[in-house]
DNA sequence: GTGAAAGCGCTAACAG
DNA sequence: CTGTTAGCGCTTTCAC
């Protein structure tokens, strides 16, 4: 039976000093002595239509009192809250560190906030994830995390369902699916680029680290390069399956070595990441890279250019990428930036026979 | 003058394949036939005290509408939200990408959301994103951005000091401050056994990358090395100052070199993603690592054991720190774990002589 | 056990 | 222009 409290009968705000709740508008619009409606327009607001004394004497309250507006109440009073929420596989990755660091920039922009979550590649996890995410009512859900599935796991779109269903917009990466956008990387081509080029270096065996089969970028990263290498005259003599992750590039090359690669041979990893690791391996096994094993990736991540030799690989620009994501995840109108592909030849794949 | 909507007034929901928004406890409550308290307390409440029958109406209602409690509204409702704002310079940065990857690790544990803010190392740009997180009431706000100065910039300072007295955490890194707990790496301890088995493997002369003088973390790092490495006999013979990016250590080799870097002198970094822009300045300048110029940095971020040759560094178990940071801002009894560093030596520093 | 109703902090009509 | 007031979606006494 509480009655409502008026702002007579709330206890004053303490001290400056002592710690305590957060101060309300409410507060603030008694220090100020105006009412609660005016405080808002002054403090959050569409501008204009309050006069300046007024607008003076709540500044200088919530000032005082170190007042910000609550965001879950602006959220719940308004109908809509300014998040964003980004699905990751594993933020430590540089690949999707980059993905992240555009999507904030473009959040900064609009002033939305972004809330990540890690998926740690677990399809279960990722269903939770979403779930988890809807509750926040964010704006839009960006899903960098899949580049497992071609389609993602079925309790995972029924919750991306759910999601736009009542409202949300959910971006993904690969290629359109029904009601939400989508960003393209042209990984096919990019790809044929690749082998085409590396073809011309005088390349003629090579060796694929994959990821697994049905798995969407990798495929088309595989098939990208098979098509133009093998057109030039190459063979891809064997496709080893794996993941995305460095580990799993050094344990498919290793199991390459133990097989046998001769001298001359291009290893081309599904991502640089992948490729850093069967540097790795064909180095702990004693192999050169270059001359001896040529290696090249995709994505070029920064750590790329930064081995030695550096690694060649398909340039993706990720930072744009994630900031694409973001636009399309806001902006009403939509239509994907180009994300051009730039094959960037490094010393790990010299030409052959100089 | 609306009155108050009751469920016999509110529209019923559309049927499912109609787009709308999201599905309020209210309408779960209609849809099984009970009050909005019960529903409450099956779909959220602190568990018991509700019959299996009504529990089981409540959740089939639920599926069926696709109902996800408002996180805004509990919050609000609760006074308390699920959030944990995690403050960095760059999240594309990996020394960022592996503490916010413990952060959500911890994060996830608990069940609370990480919501993620980039600085860009801008002080003023810190502070008002402060502000703006502030408005989320977060639990805990963690500092991982403050590698620049001993105090925080005046303006987040009050920022921070008033999201304290309204009872949140800050978690920062480095040295005690007042009111706020903080994460100690030891620095200098970790420096000066990197000096020592340095000077231990016969360097004598050395050059640093460093932040700007009053940089903490570059500061200890710096003392710490120079102490051992001075007491064995060695002898630093510059100081060049930049900031804890690749292109600052990139930046201060190419002046280095310019003044000319005697064979056999080892480069110490600030940190590794400075060492690697450093090698990087120093294979354009066609000299050699390792036996002509020898480096070694700190961190040790997965890149470093790609680069080759593999740096020698100090390892920091940044997802640990992390981690510990994430704890720091919800545990009630709170000491920090020990965060041990390891130099680990690799190919960069090989031993003078040989 | 279950339901009614009073808020939580804020916005947005709608009156003055 | 400024103040009143009815919600926003949910939790939580407090009765029944």
């Amino acid at each position: 039976m509480t009655k409502p409290a008026t702002s007579a009968e709330r206890p004053a705000r303490s001290p400056r000093h002592v710690r305590g709740p957060a101060p309300t508008l409410h507060d603030v619009a008694r220090e100020a002595g105006v009412s609660l409606a005016t405080a808002s327009r002054v403090l959050n607001g569409s501008e204009r239509k309050v006069a300046e004394s007024f607008r003076e004497r709540v500044e200088s309250a919530a000032g005082k009192l170190g007042y910000t507006a609550n965001v879950s109440a602006q959220s719940i009073a308004k109908g809509t809250s300014p998040v964003i929420a980004l699905l990751v596989a594993d933020i430590a990755d540089p690949y999707f560190g980059q993905i992240a660091s555009g999507v904030a920039r473009g959040a900064d922009e609009e002033g939305l906030v972004v809330t990540i979550a890690i998926t740690e590649r677990d399809q279960a996890r990722e269903a939770r994830i979403v779930r988890a995410l809807r509750g926040q009512r964010p704006r839009g859900l960006i899903l960098a995390a899949s580049r497992t599935q071609e389609a993602t796991e079925a309790e995972t779109a029924h919750e991306l369902a759910e999601f736009v269903r009542q409202g949300g917009r959910v971006v993904a990466f690969g290629p359109d699916g029904e009601g939400e956008r989508h960003i393209e990387i042209d990984n096919r081509s990019g790809a044929e680029a690749l082998g085409r080029l590396m073809a011309e270096r005088g390349y003629r065996r090579a060796i694929v680290l994959g990821a697994a089969d049905g798995v969407r970028t990798s495929d088309d990263r595989l098939v990208g390069f098979r098509a133009s290498f093998e057109q030039a005259g190459g063979v891809v003599e064997s496709v080893h399956r794996g993941d995305f992750r460095r580990e799993s590039g050094a344990a498919g090359m290793r199991a390459a070595l133990d097989r046998g690669v001769e001298a001359g041979t291009l290893v081309f990893a599904i991502s640089d990441v992948v490729a850093l690791g069967a540097m790795s391996a064909i180095r702990d096994a004693g192999r050169e890279i270059g001359t001896d094993i040529a290696v090249c990736g995709f994505d070029d991540v920064p750590a790329s250019s930064d081995v030695s030799p550096a690694l060649t690989t398909v340039r993706v620009p990720l930072s744009d990428v994630g900031y694409q994501a973001f636009r399309a995840t806001v902006d009403v109108e939509w239509v994907q930036a180009p994300l051009p592909l730039e094959v960037i030849v490094r010393a790990s794949t010299p030409m052959v026979g100089s």
